[in-house]
DNA sequence: TACATTGATGCACACGTGTGCACTAACCTT
DNA sequence: AAGGTTAGTGCACACGTGTGCATCAATGTA
């Protein structure tokens, strides 16, 4: 059987009030009390019963990590499998677990969200990479339960609304085109991803065009390219638009992978890399260091928006600091290896 | 306010006792009440309040799927991405949460496994790609709480006390080195990953081995390369073993992501694949269909590994046909494509 | 008509924890 | 010494759901 308060009192010949109370620091209960009860419970291996404290006290332990699960060959599925694990790491020193899940069921539609607002099963929401329904956000808004997004909200909510950190898009594509030009890049490609409903890509494109303009270089429209997020539309890039490849001196890729395919094709063909073409990709991926040559690339700080997310969103949970929002646009750096 | 059974006993003026046996679907309510009540309660969008419901009933909705993060380049966290995606996917069906977690705190070493059993938070244990200690095994038995394995038992425990699926290491190795053999090859090198602690490449190697012997060709112990499992050790393969390459016509890499890096560098080498060397990998990742020459591989039915195992936790939990341990061991299944 | 039987429903308690309020004992003040 | 204050603790109820047992109405039987 599981040990409970009650057991607890028992042995240190107390109610079970003063254990409750000892146990969750108290104030009303002395030190000495607090100590013998703590003490017991140590040695009793006791944990409090979730569904009783969640019943009681509104406290699940419970964090819901809403994501979009996708298939694809690196991209997504590694990015939230990684970023999940510094999710899980900082959680974890709470004490709080995570339950993974999508905001929709893939065949009913049915929403996830507000099975788990109805059946009070969490504390809270960290909504990575995913955008819900209006009415979902509703729903969520009701239910006074806190919500951190890690990543732009929606359009129909007032951003002054919601908590949310995500890395400045447009600054990781200003820093990857400003180190090409100083590189002595003078017309660059930009190829980005056509497969994703955000508007990631935009806001890198968008950087790239600032940091042309202030160099005096003109934009072309011409020289963006979007493709799908696979290592074989980058590869096969030469044969796709090879005009255009044959009279720039600078590609940035938005994504590692694509980026991975070009150069395995500039090698075969013999083109020097950096010599003759110099190339940058996006997110740090960890293939990375594996390409020959190494890859330099665009890093999205994951571990510190999972730090950030995880503290506010326990302060939330503990009603910390909620008077007001949050929102943090980190930044992106610039790592530079043997590609450029 | 979230809307109760009271609530709904309130509208259709019977009990809250009424209301909860007509919702699980109780022999001693009418057809006509129960219709009513259900109606009721789908047009209050009622749940149950999942805290209650264990505390009373011993059911929480949610299960524990453990395993072992890591941050490698496509490999493990990729697998365990997909495979995750499938497990949801059924467990969803069944109204069920998972709270992913690693069996241990990577820090303290504190054990989630035991916490999460005092704390009374889950129905069951799914174990993904993760050895438990002696001591938690010994908890869970102690707790009744159904576990299975998605993969091969520890050594300490007697495999007829568990329920488990795995697939079949051995034939995969077999499957391959026979698909090699009977494509003409008649010296085959097997490259497997050193940075495991489980005894999959054992068991691949031993396949491997098999099929050799079977059809009277020598095996050979120098021609077992254990290398890190990374695209760039495939690919530096020719640096690093010149004089085995050019004496051997098939390959059995026992991952695609060295695979990979291999073919890249054989075409650099103008080396023709298939034609001069055979290549075969494994666990068919989404990359297998992107390399040049697409890769021939062992496909994992991760799919069908994840039906049974929720299948059968379902049933566990639900007290069905658990009088007896089911073990079964999936077949792997070769998938042909262009390097053999 | 009286009694037995069956089917449907409600009452009351249990599960483990949190908390407002009442109570006690000890100490302080005048 | 009487009254007031304070710190520490226990009582009793609440949270939402499940369930053994009692109850009640309806129906059947003799």
């Amino acid at each position: 059987m599981k040990v409970t308060i009650k057991d607890i009192a028992a042995v240190a010949g107390v109610s079970h009030s003063t254990v409750s109370r000892a146990l969750n620091d108290s104030p009303q209960i002395s030190k000495q009390t607090k100590d013998k009860i703590k003490d017991i419970a140590r040695t009793m291996d006791f944990e409090f019963n979730a569904g009783a404290r969640s019943l009681s006290g509104r406290k699940t332990g419970n964090i819901a990590v809403v994501y979009k699960a996708s298939y694809d060959q690196f991209g997504s599925s590694l990015y939230i499998s990684q970023l999940f694990i510094e999710l899980r790491h900082f959680l974890e020193r709470m004490d709080m677990d995570a339950i993974l899940l999508e905001a929709y069921h893939p065949e009913t539609g049915a929403s996830n969200i507000s099975r788990l607002l109805n059946q009070q099963k969490i504390d809270g929401f960290l909504i990575v990479h995913d955008n819900i329904t209006r009415k979902d956000y509703d729903s969520i808004k009701r239910s006074c339960l806190p919500v951190v997004q890690l990543h732009l909200p929606p359009m129909y909510c007032h951003k002054e609304e919601l908590d949310y950190f995500f890395t400045d898009h447009f600054l990781g594509g200003y820093l990857a085109t400003e180190h090409l030009i100083k590189k002595g890049c003078r017309r660059i490609l930009t190829v980005l991803s056509n497969d994703s409903d955000s508007d990631e890509y935009e806001l890198r494109t968008a950087g790239y065009r600032q940091a042309l303009e202030e160099q005096g270089i003109r934009f072309e429209e011409k020289l963006i390219i979007p493709v799908d997020c696979t290592y074989l539309k980058g590869y096969y890039l030469f044969n796709t638009i090879p005009e255009l490849i044959a009279n720039v001196d600078g590609i940035f890729f938005q994504t590692d992978i694509q980026a991975f395919g070009f150069l395995t094709a500039a090698r075969e063909r013999g083109i020097r890399i950096p010599e003759d073409l110099k190339v940058v990709g996006y997110d740090d991926a960890p293939i990375c260091e594996s390409t020959i040559p190494q890859l330099t690339t665009i890093h999205q700080p994951r571990r510190k928006l999972a730090e950030l997310a995880c503290d506010r969103i326990i302060d939330l949970i503990n009603k910390r600091n909620n008077e007001s929002r949050i929102q943090e646009i980190l930044f992106p750096t610039l790592v530079i290896r043997e590609s450029t």
